[in-house]
DNA sequence: GTCTATATACGGATAGAC
DNA sequence: GTCTATCCGTATATAGAC
């Protein structure tokens, strides 16, 4: 395992490649990118991609195992943590998966697309399946606010809610986009606000009846 | 116009066609669909599919316009009708919109894809932009309620939310269904559940500060 | 390691028999 | 109208020169 440094001043041809694959393959998926189109937006040959990464589904798998990880490794920390409280927890997902969806707005609906294409391919490799989720800190937290507040609503519902919100707009952006007339930036600054509001509009939501 | 039957005891070549590609398209997407995959699907021949809609484009052209009307058509006689409040509206679209999505589960991340690999191309087709959006009856109601409960957040916030909670868990109902254990009966039955819920939710998360 | 040239396979489309 | 056989472009993958 080699050190990287922090900002890379001429990164190897193999990562250039990876980093090209992530931005087509993202931006087209698997189907309807040629590597010939990875290897123009790299810069280099068609055939160096089979030299490094010996076929374009091998490349594909570990694009995506990246983009997985993305997603799933940095939540950990937070749901878990004792000394936060739940509404503490909501507004730090929130705040950094939109920071992270303003960077890779293309990511979501790849991601959506790849594991309907193939559910059980990807579920395979994500492999979180060790953590016990009912013991996480977050669900007995929720466990607590739920009975304190008498919510009945299946806390599935919830779960799906927040994510919703985070993510949807996203997923939408060139409807949403075409049909509001909004900018790039002025979606981004509506995605900004969205940082304060869904923490709030999920607080409403939960204690509504 | 030939009038077709209400149930097809024996649907023509060219429908049984047409809905295996629906069927594949919708699952694979264009690109990832072949069409010897839609000659299979429909019992048929692959040569009889250029016979009948000359290539794979013109053909995925005609089931994504069908797609597309099949959203917005119907929704134009509910937003705009006088003698509904706005909460009755939004129940209604809801309602309708979940039912729907019950029977064709994989047509928002289909759309939301093609929209997204071609953004101008499918915008064109959809040409509902003769309509004053700012004139409809919801959009009047909604300002009406806005000033009313002096609610500043962005409309398109708003708009955001309600398609966000009716459709994204369509969207993701593949992890949804892996990460939850759900069958698709009770996913299912979770979306019916909705259509009581979301219009509830959304009332709170407009009156929420 | 990186390139050019090429083998091989696959997919869309068509010709032509029935 | 429907089929079988086939053409032809395109895409992945590899061989081999440098």
């Amino acid at each position: 395992m080699k050190k990287k440094p922090e900002i890379e001043i001429s990164a190897s041809t193999e990562d250039k490649i990876k980093e090209a694959a992530r931005v087509v393959f993202t931006r087209k998926g698997y189907a309807a990118t040629r590597t010939r189109d990875i290897a123009e937006e790299s810069g280099f040959n068609l055939a160096l991609i089979n030299y490094y990464f010996r076929s374009k589904e091998k490349l594909f798998d570990i694009i995506m195992l990246e983009h997985l990880q993305l997603f799933i490794h940095s939540i950990m920390g937070t749901v878990n943590d004792p000394g936060t409280s739940l509404q503490e927890k909501i507004e730090a997902l929130v705040s950094h998966y939109i920071d992270m969806l303003v960077k890779n707005p293309n990511i979501p609906l790849f991601v959506l697309n790849e594991i309907n294409a193939d559910p059980q391919k990807l579920i395979e490799k994500i492999g979180v399946q060790g953590v016990n989720r009912k013991e996480l800190v977050i669900a007995k937290q929720w466990r607590a606010f739920a009975a304190a507040n008498k919510i009945a609503v299946n806390p599935v519902h919830m779960l799906m809610n927040v994510v919703a919100l985070i993510i949807f707009p996203f997923v939408g952006s060139p409807v949403i986009r075409n049909r509001t007339g909004l900018s790039m930036e002025q979606f981004n600054a509506l995605m900004e606000e969205r940082k304060k509001l869904i923490p709030v509009w999920i607080n409403a939501m939960m204690l509504s009846k």
